[in-house]
DNA sequence: TCAAAAGTGTTAAGTTTACACCCATGA
DNA sequence: TCATGGGTGTAAACTTAACACTTTTGA
């Protein structure tokens, strides 16, 4: 092949960081590793990894996150490039940041114990590695805004939840308190969140009703928008 | 130096493109240009261009604005990074996409005519390369966005504008009719955008009253909002 | 019997929308 | 004098926010 006219440029390392959101104990959580390798080996990081040849840079961050959690077909989204020159002091590398949003009981622990990987409270995170705290951040103002245009909370919940259990993970996604009668006036009208008959016992003494998503629903919601 | 873990995976090119929204003739505009190399060379496409080895994503997309208007100082935002295997066929390209709020009057005319870059109105724009025409769009949506929650209109207008300009621009940018009375009603709650005792009597017989923007007021009025 | 979480409506405040006429001027 | 764009207020609809008590049941 002809040299053409792109090989005159510079190439770079590119890579994906991924940012996976959990809910669990009441609190948004993020997966974070001990990173694995030289330079800055041991430090608290995002599991990431480099976007391979002929690979898209999404398949790299779904790829990431399979090598992380074992999960296929989970919701991520990309929160923006990374390319300060001396973002990362191993060399020059241009990183996207995605996040994901998993339910921490579906995440396969032999592989998070085998990466060295745990998870982190959102609001007693350690210090992270190079820029990867603004990534968090970023991503979490991404979730925020997402979770007022779309029904995403209950990709990190169960099959079935609680009211409780989702006004918590709100709260905690939103950083703030809701009212419980405002909040269930709300979930209430979204009729793609439909109560079961089932009743959890685990977590009251008088019970509370399971709800689940139902998505056929909500998507045929969305049609009327239009 | 030795070589690092970082050296065994693969390096790519990595590029941004702009997307230079302006406003004129009522129409909101996006400067496009004539692709001046191989492959695909005349096509209609955005500006773009190769990071630097020892340069900033963001410099690199604040150096090709530069090259192309002559502006210095603009409001960029990031849109995301675009990184398909095969969406560029010259070779493996990852982009990262930027918008940028200009005012057409202040573009270096010069620069467009020898870069054979010319203002097309949102609404009609030719096909355009790769996937330079979902960059578009999503700029787009961020760009309306981004209008909801901050006054970044009046970067695309004069200093000194009226308030049917500013209506104008926000139909445009919006895709919608604004109920004008309303609308002045928002603005005049807005003091950071303050009448002047200037009259614009190009656009009307009666005259219209000037408007400017206000940084310092508006920083202020921000400030209230913690 | 009591502690702990579940469940349930109403009212006031604020925001958004819809809507129509007079004004000033240059041609 | 008239066509053109500039300028102005009010009422209804809707949305959001504030707020307190009863129920169930396991320990």
């Amino acid at each position: 092949m002809a040299p053409s006219f792109y090989s005159q440029y510079p190439k770079f390392h590119v890579a994906v960081d991924c940012i996976i959101f959990g809910f669990d104990a009441g609190q948004l959580k993020v997966l974070l590793q001990k990173r694995p390798f030289e330079p800055r080996q041991g430090e608290w990081s995002l599991m990431g990894g480099f976007v391979k040849r002929d690979e898209d840079v999404d398949e790299a961050a779904k790829r990431v996150l399979f090598q992380l959690t074992g999960l296929h077909d989970i919701y991520m989204q990309q929160v923006g490039a990374f390319g300060s020159v001396n973002r990362d002091s191993g060399d020059r590398v241009v990183s996207v940041a995605y996040f994901a949003l998993v339910e921490v009981s579906d995440v396969n622990d032999e592989l998070t114990h085998q990466n060295s990987a745990y998870w982190e409270s959102i609001n007693e995170m350690p210090p992270l590695l190079f820029d990867h705290r603004d990534m968090v951040e970023r991503a979490l103002n991404c979730l925020r805004a997402l979770l007022h245009s779309q029904p995403v909370g209950f990709r990190l919940l169960p099959p079935l939840f609680t009211l409780s259990q989702l006004q918590q993970l709100y709260e905690a996604i939103l950083g703030k308190q809701l009212d419980k009668r405002n909040f269930r006036k709300r979930i209430n009208e979204m009729n793609y969140i439909e109560k079961t008959d089932l009743i959890d016992k685990l977590s009251s003494k008088r019970g509370a009703a399971l709800f689940q998503f139902n998505q056929q629903v909500y998507e045929q919601s969305q049609l009327f928008k239009l």
